[in-house]
Order: structure tokens, then sequence, then C-alpha cells
DNA sequence: GTGGTCTAGACCACG
DNA sequence: GTGGTCTAGACCACC
């Protein structure tokens, strides 16, 4: 796995994660990896890992159980889903018609620019 | 000025000051307040005020007479709108449509929403 | 049954023996489950269930004959009894009067929740 | 200060801060020590008291500024209050009922060991 | 084996 | 100066 320096590694993990579940990689209670070996597989440290399983616990998209792993939490795919459509609505949109506003874009050439996009991936 | 924690101050202010630039507050060559004023009004420590110039200075959008101070560059405002056009169609548009596939997000419900969100500001 | 992350599930399932043998479920002599069954009953590691009997056994709350299994002690009843008194008044009223005090909780409204907890139980 | 082994210590940092921000040493908005200052004062790494300070922004007892410290938040002391409250009824106080039932204590009994436990202290 | 915590020390962006 | 992140390596309780 490739990461993006401007944005932290335990962050990029525990988004890699959020797409695995909803992409139906991990289902609800499935076991995701170990600390440890997801640091061996991402060659990266395993307090970094532990800070993205962290992140996960307290946003209640995984479970752990004492000494045995951490789980995909019950409903985890759709927890995830309600998370980023919030942080969608509430920071991308209003930033997104903002920028639309600066330059004078209409919701007409987005909706172009859009397809043009989706043409080109 | 009400500051957002989750990025950095100074690219705060320099887009705060383009804004007021397209919006035709500073014109080509006006004079742009003093580091020492605009930090005093912003209640932000004047260093910061300096990172803001040197970023608008390295992209074009504003120049400085040493000694005098910092003005507008000529055609600041389309500058910015290029600058503002690129970042968009290279960085935001991508990301606005990875953010939609992932959660599952028309076209017409983006649409929609932004229709939505113009009247409630 | 189900068990609560925070505290290890070898102690809980020691408590939930006690509370058995309290209860009368299990009299002076009488034989408790053996590891490996209750180990299945409860789907948990059979050396957890190791680890509760040996901590019975440390407090003399249950004896074990070699290759037969484990039995409630004589007055196991009475002991149990004895070993939570006394780490209720040395631990946890001192907290309790702790946790009161920061929270300006008075012992009357203490006395009134207490009613109403049971009201709900 | 000293610490228990039994509780970690990022946590016995966080809830110190709370009892001083409890107690008015720190008011709303007041700035709290900075990482390193405090790493120092109490001989831990300063890892530890990042844990702590992230702990208590987590939970909007504290909030941030980049690059100039951390703050206690507006209504911190409320905000604590109605957090341990939380936690003590829906924790402590079933746990204490439990326990008072397994060992046959009375509500009465237990309002006179408060007392005898407030003369000793 | 698992996760949880801690120390030590480093580098970075930011104010 | 500040906080944020990361690596490296250690010890512990627990399953």
């Amino acid at each position: 796995m490739q990461f993006d320096n401007n944005e932290p590694i335990y962050l990029q993990i525990a988004d890699h994660l959020c797409h695995l579940i909803i992409a139906g990689h991990y289902g609800d209670g499935d076991r995701i990896p170990s600390v440890r070996d997801l640091a061996i597989e991402l060659e990266v440290n395993p307090n970094t890992v532990v800070r993205s399983y962290a992140h996960l616990l307290e946003q209640g998209v995984v479970e752990n159980q004492r000494g045995i792993g951490y789980f995909a939490a019950k409903d985890a795919s759709e927890t995830i889903k309600t998370l980023k459509r919030d942080s969608f609505y509430k920071e991308e949109l209003p930033a997104l018609v903002k920028t639309m506003r600066a330059l004078d874009i209409t919701v007409q050439e987005l909706v172009e620019s859009i397809g043009a996009y989706h043409e080109t991936v």
C-alpha cells in the first residue's frame, strides 16, 4: 500500500479498512487482521495500526475482544456510510458550493464536468 | 474572523484575502493591509500573516515593495480564479466523484442537495 | 453469557460462579462443572476457565480433587460473602464516597436513586 | 504525582486535570500546561500526556489551538460532571445495587456506613 | 497468540 | 515555542 504524505498514515489505514468493509470484504462480525499482522503487511509500525484501530473503535466501526482481536462491528458498513454522508453534507458540500460561487461555476457546468470526468476514468 | 482548526490559519487568511480581491474589495495594484495591522485585526501572530503573504506572493497574487507594503498584483483576480479553477478540476472534482461513488450518491441527488443548500444560506 | 470487555473474562466467570453458590445453586461440596464443559457452555477458551477456577481456589471458595473435578468448598457461601464484604467496605465504599463528593451527590439523592433503580429492575 | 499501577497513567492524568478544572484551578478557556511541560512535571513521557489530552479533547473537556496549546473548553466543568454523572448512574449504581443484594446489605446499613466513613476521613 | 500501555527519540508543520 | 505523527522496542495482562 502506498501512503499519501499529506494525510496521517493511521487515518489512511482506517479509511482503507472502511473501504474494505463497504466493499464486503469484511462482513458484520468478521475478524479483521491483528495489529501485528497488518503492521507487517503494510510495513508500518504496530503503534500506527493500533492508532487506526483505536480510531475505528471510537467511531463504532469495529469492536474488540480482549486477547482475541478486532472485529467488524454490527452494521459496520451502514455506520461508515452514515459517518461519511454526514461529513459530506456538512463539510464537503458547503465547501463545494463556496468554490462554485467564487468561480462562477453553475450547477450545469458541474454536472457536465462530472460526466466528462466519469469518461476519463 | 473565525478559524477552522483543521486548516492552517495562514492558508485561511490567504484564502480570505483572495475572496476580498475577487469580490473587488482590492483592485489591481491596491495596497493591502500591512502585516502588523492585519495581525492585530485578526488577533493572530504576525508571523502567520507573513506566511500568508509569502504564499500569495509565490502564487503571483500579490506583489511587494520593500519598506512600503504589499499590493494586489495586476490581474490578481484572474490569477486567483485560474489557480482555483485548476485546483478545482484537478483535485476537488476527482475527490467529489470518488466520494459520490463510495456513498452511492447520484448526480441528481447532488444537484438537489446543492439546491437545498442554496436556500439555507 | 455476555461479557463486559472492561473486566477480565476469568474474573467475570469467577464472579458468576460465586453468585450461583450464594444463590444456593451449588451447595457445600457440590461438584461444579468441569473446565471443559464450562468452557464449551460459555464459548470461552478453556484456559480462561482454568484461570477462573485457580482464582476461586486461591480464595478458598472451591477445592479440587485431582482427576475428579472441582467442588464448592465447605462454607463457600460464607467465605464469598466475607470476601465481598471486605472488598465492599475497603474499596467500593471509599470509591463511592469519593465519587459522591466530586459530583455533589448527597446521601439522600443516592438513596432515592437506589430506590428508583430498584423499580426499573 | 504518584500513579496507581492498576489504571493507565494517561487516564490518571486526564482524571487529575478534570479534578483541577472542577476545583476551579482552570476556568473556561484557560490554557492548560503544554504537553512537554506537563510531561516534565509529571516525569512522564510526552506521548503519554499527548494521549491524555487527546482523550480529553475527544470528550469535549478541552480544546486546542494549532501551535498555541490546549485550553479548558467552555463549560468544561459542567461537561465533566455530566460525563461522570452518567457513568455513575449507568455503571457504578447498578454495580452497587448488585453488590448490596448479593451481600444482603440494606439501604439503611449503607447510609450508616457512609456516615461512619465520613467521620474517619 | 492478542491487544494495551509506556518509554525514548525523532521529524514535521505551524504560530 | 506548540501540537501531531511516526518509528523502535519493551513489558504487561489476558485468551
